[in-house]
Parts: structure tokens; C-alpha cells; sequence
DNA sequence: TTGAAAGCGCTAACAA
DNA sequence: TTGTTAGCGCTTTCAA
């Protein structure tokens, strides 16, 4: 037999009592005598009252729901951002609604209006990679529904954000390169189109600019494709130079792991002939390449930071200035024992 | 200036006519005139009506939403189970709510109580570590909230399940080892109290037994810890056998990684010397350990298969006996090009 | 073909 | 200290 929802009425009927009283004895008003404070709670403990969410979301106008939407759930990094969310919204008293847009733009779209719909409180996102037309979002602004960006952001857009410093990122693992008596670092770029992979080159120059390094062109190589075998044979072109590297930033992990293999290849040793530094998401990344460096991106705490922002909006007056932060996030330098030269 | 929110009330003052017509001419009942239909339909869309979905919900007394209980977001597994659950939820038009535990099972108990109370319309879990007191689950099968476990299931509930069938697996990557020629299999198996590993030792014997393969107890060793290190010392132990095994079946992906470090170290080769296969869900493990062949587990499809257990629930008519429900999803085989001993 | 009214569960202004 | 009433936005029965 199904055990049935009670509702305050039903407490309110029980004890011959307006639902008025309950709903005001439930909460502690003060107004209320504790003695009916007292039997009103005692049987909604008894009845295993549980107040509806829904009822009080509509009365209200707050869900206390936030909406995320993201191109891929099952991406390491990205999970790892969700999860900062839910833990920065559990603690605020907040549910999380995730949905994902599969980098395509027409779901993008859906989900934005749906949680709008949903009439969730706030809103987090990181656009999908066709996204080019920015309707959606602007309507969203226009009906002043709090809303962060992060990783994939719109700068054209008047809202918050949470970004990666990769320049930074990149300056301080070509720092670190340096600093571990490194003289020849190549560079596996990313296609330049891309604002991480320009920032990262900018980082790496501007390391080696600060260090009094040349900077050799032969020794910066765009990796088009994205695949691994591309960066192996484009390692493998550099190392046959006649003056060789000594080691190699790579702009993600799959270009560091295509350094590696063709490294590997040629029976040289990591790091000590050769060391490799690359920006990775790869969570075990640690633990399976015990000997490459890596910087990466905290998710977990883009995630947070980017909570605490739309709780921040959320939490504000209304007849406030809207404030639009940007956050700019340091990535981590993990350095692998193994991976030191010295 | 704030865009207002639309509501059915206000087109129907606009146009002079009732409430209850212009929800009638949205939803396209056939008693509307196509005049009226027209006029409303028209200025919904003029002025950007947005259902309200809050106060459906409270009407219908349904969400339309899902809820999600996992230990853990960050963990490639559980995030492609929630891929899964969004991929059906979005296509039903469902949308999805993730809590996580953290292993901690009060967390839990807070987590089924706030989706209790959001009255979502069904709820998908896979338990926490901690969790022996099954209460608040039985009070959500009291209520009956349709409820599907996944993975980390609950035998004595009376609930629908999926899980993924280890034996099967097991006994195929074991074949599989068989089947390249290997005549000598160890396997590095986990503690003995959780039934996964139980279940894939069995497939394992299972595999041998149906080739007539002795089974070598001195071959098959407990990690009870969960280490690299403790396999690739375990590992270490067995090479130094008379007769050491030519081919490893590793209970997990840390395990059959402590393998690879231990076999290397010895400078004998992969697969030629010993072949690996281990279970695993690492994303990249075959990007990242071409050497080795593994067993995965179908996170996606799991989160889909739940999913449509879950709706089935959801759409029964309440009269209708509840049904439980076992699916036992099978494995995936990864079998990389380079791990073949022929 | 349309409108009036009630109600989903809850809260809060106002009245008693 | 408690009750009455109205209303959040929507649907639906019943009446016109």
C-alpha cells in the first residue's frame, strides 16, 4: 500500500488547527505558543511530514536550482567543474540540474530555454563549440536571469566569468623547464585560432623572453590536427635536428603523449635526455605518465568559483548594479619526482 | 529595464478573453476556435510566453524531472553513467538533478530526503561506500517513488537493477589470453569481500576450466590494498617463479598498471614476453597503454539502460503491479592491435 | 466555443 | 496567539 504525501492540511485537520498555524509552527515562528509548536511538530514528525518543494518554489519565485549546461558530461575536466558545482550549491541549499548540449548548438538552445522554463535561479555554462549566434543567452541577460560563464566563454557578453590563466599556466611550466637546467625547449603548439593555444605560446615566449632564452621558430610547432600520431612525427623532426631539443612543452596531453611515444622510440630517456611538460585534464595523468610534468586545469574549482559567483548575483538586490566579474583561475604545476632532471 | 516574465493571465487581458481559453488555444484543444487560436498563438510568440513550468508541476503533480544519487561526479565511470541518464531524460523530456554523496553516507540520506521533496519523479542511485542502513531507501519504495539502482546495487531491496556483469567479462578477457596462445595466466585479484571481485575471479577459473586449463592457486594473488606498488611488487613475486605466468589478467586498472611497471622494469616485453588485460575505466587507457588490451565497463549505456527503467516505472499505471527488474550489462572487450601475441 | 471557479501546497498580509 | 483570505501560474470540470 502506497504510504500517502501529507501536506499541511492534513496535519492542520488532525489537530483542529487553520494550516496558517502549522506552516508557522513548522518554522519557529515566534508568534505561535509552544505548546501548539510543540503537538504540531510532534505529529509532523509522526507522519513523517515532508514540505513540497514545488508548492513553495511557485509561491516563492525561487526554485533554489541552479542550471548547468555543458558540451560534454563524460569529459574528465567537465565533471570535474560539475562537481564543484554540486558542492558549492549543496552547501547553500541549492539543487543542480545538468544538462548537456553535445557541442551542438540547436541543443544548446533547448536546454537554455528549458531551464529558463524550469525557472531555475541561476544559470552556469560553457558554450559548445558551434555556438556563434548568441540569442539565447543575451535573452537570458535580458530577463535578468543570473548567469556565469566558464572555460568557453562569450567576452562579447555582459556577464561573469571563470576562466584559465593559460599564459600563465604556460609561463610557469617553461619556468619550471628552465629552472631544471633546460636549454633547447621546443614547443608543441595548438592551432592558433584558438585563444588557449595563443595564450599558451604567449606564456612560453614570454618565459623564455624573461629567462634571456633565444627564442628559435624551428623549435615552435603548430599540431593542427589534435592527433597523436601527428605530434610524434613532428617530435620526431625535431629531434632530428642537429641541434636537438632538451626538452618539449606540449600544449595539451595528447601532443605530450605523441612526444613521448616518438622520444621513446629513439631509446631516449625521460626527462633526463629529454623532458616533456604539457597541459593535461587527463585524471590519472599522474599516475600513468610517472614521467612527465603537467599543468592542469582545476576544474573542481572553476566549478566552485563559478558557483560562488552566481550565488553572489543571486543573492544581490535587484536594484543593484548588475556587477560582472571576471575570475582568471592559476592552473597546478604537478611536478613528477621522476621528472626532474636534477 | 528587466524583461517581466509572461504570463497566461496577462494575454488573456490583452486580448480580452479567459485565462482558461488561452491555455486551452496553446496547447491546441480542439474546442478553440481558429481565429482565437491564431490571435493567441500569435501574441505568445509576440511577447515570448515561456510555460511556467513550476506551476505545472504543482498542478499535475508531477516534475517531470529526475533525480541522481552518486558517490562521486569526478570519476569517469559515474560520468558517463550520467551522460547515459541525460541522453534519455533529455529525449523524454526529463530533465535531470545529480546530488553526490562523497561515500558519505549521511550525505546520502540528505540527498534522497531533498529530491524526496522536490518530488522528482523517479530517482537513480548507485549507494555509497558507508551505506549499511537501508532505511531511507525503503522509504522511498514506501512511497513508492519509482527507484532504479545502478552498480552499486542493493541485493535485498525490492527495487529495478543494473549491473555489470564481471563474471562474463572476467571469463572473456580471460579466454581472450587463451585464445593468443597463452598458457600460463595469473590473476591479480581484488579483496575477496566485494562481489565484483569474487565475481571476476570465477570468470576467470570459469575461462580456464572450459579450456582445460589447470587452475594454478599460486597464480592467482590478492591486492588487497588497491596499489600500484602492492601489484607491481605482487607481480615481481610471480616472475620470479620456475614457471612464471606469460600473460596477467588484472582485476583493475591500477593493478594491471603496477603489472606493466613491474614486467618492464624486468625489460621483458609487452605483450610478447607477457600479455595484459585488466578491467578499467580509465578514459584514455587504450590512448595511454596501447600495450594493453582491457576490459571496460559500459558507464553510457548503463546510465541508459537505467534510464529507460526508470521511465517504464514512471509510466505505469499506479494499479499495476510494481515489477523488479535485473538487466546484467555485458562488458566491452578493448583489444589493442599491438597487444596480440600472434 | 468560451468563461467561471476550484484547487495543486504553501505563505503572508490582514483581521480577529 | 490564531484564523481567514488571497494568490503564486496553470489546468480542468462544469456551466453557459
Amino acid at each position: 500500500m502506497k504510504k500517502a504525501n501529507i501536506t499541511i492540511k492534513d496535519i492542520a485537520k488532525e489537530l483542529g488547527v487553520s494550516p496558517s498555524t502549522v506552516s508557522r509552527a513548522l518554522k519557529d515562528h515566534p508568534d505561535i505558543s509552544q505548546e501548539t509548536k510543540k503537538q504540531i511538530n510532534d505529529l509532523a514528525q509522526k507522519l513523517n511530514y515532508q514540505p513540497n518543494t514545488v508548492a513553495l518554489s511557485l509561491r516563492q519565485s525561487k526554485t533554489n536550482t541552479l542550471g548547468v549546461i555543458i558540451p560534454e558530461i563524460a569529459h574528465f575536466f567537465f565533471s570535474a567543474v560539475i562537481s564543484g558545482i554540486e558542492d558549492i550549491a549543496h552547501d547553500a541549499g541549492y539543487h543542480v540540474i545538468i544538462t548537456q548540449s553535445n557541442e551542438s548548438f540547436e541543443r544548446e538552445v533547448m536546454n537554455t530555454k528549458a531551464l529558463f522554463n524550469s525557472r531555475v535561479d541561476g544559470i552556469l555554462m560553457s558554450v559548445s563549440r558551434e555556438t556563434e549566434n548568441y540569442d539565447h543567452l543575451q535573452s537570458l541577460l535580458d530577463y535578468e536571469i543570473p548567469l556565469v560563464f566558464f572555460d568557453r566563454i562569450i567576452d562579447s557578453l555582459n556577464a561573469c566569468k571563470v576562466i584559465v590563466n593559460d599564459e600563465q599556466g604556460a609561463y610557469e611550466a617553461t619556468t619550471h623547464l628552465i629552472e631544471q637546467g633546460c636549454y633547447r625547449i621546443a614547443h608543441l603548439a595548438g592551432p592558433q585560432n584558438l585563444a588557449i593555444s595563443k595564450n599558451r605560446l604567449n606564456g612560453y615566449k614570454a618565459a623564455l623572453a624573461d629567462n634571456r632564452y633565444m627564442i628559435d621558430e624551428n623549435l615552435v610547432k603548430v599540431c593542427g590536427l589534435g592527433t597523436f600520431e601527428e605530434a610524434e612525427s613532428i617530435t620526431n623532426e625535431i629531434l632530428d635536428y642537429r641541434f636537438p631539443p632538451d626538452a618539449i612543452f606540449a600544449n595539451n596531453d595528447v601532443a605530450a603523449y605523441g612526444a613521448m611515444i616518438a622520444i621513446r622510440k629513439k631509446k631516449l630517456r625521460i626527462p633526463e635526455d629529454i623532458a616533456i611538460v604539457g597541459f593535461s585534464n587527463w585524471r590519472f595523468s599522474s599516475l600513468i605518465q610517472p614521467a612527465l610534468s603537467s599543468v592542469t586545469q582545476p576544474g573542481f574549482k572553476m566549478g566552485q568559483e563559478a558557483t560562488r559567483l552566481l550565488m553572489k548575483q543571486i543573492n544581490k538586490e535587484k536594484d543593484e548594479e548588475s556587477i560582472t566579474e571576471t575570475i582568471s583561475l592559476k592552473t597546478n604545476l604537478v611536478v613528477r619526482e621522476s621528472s626532474k632532471k636534477i
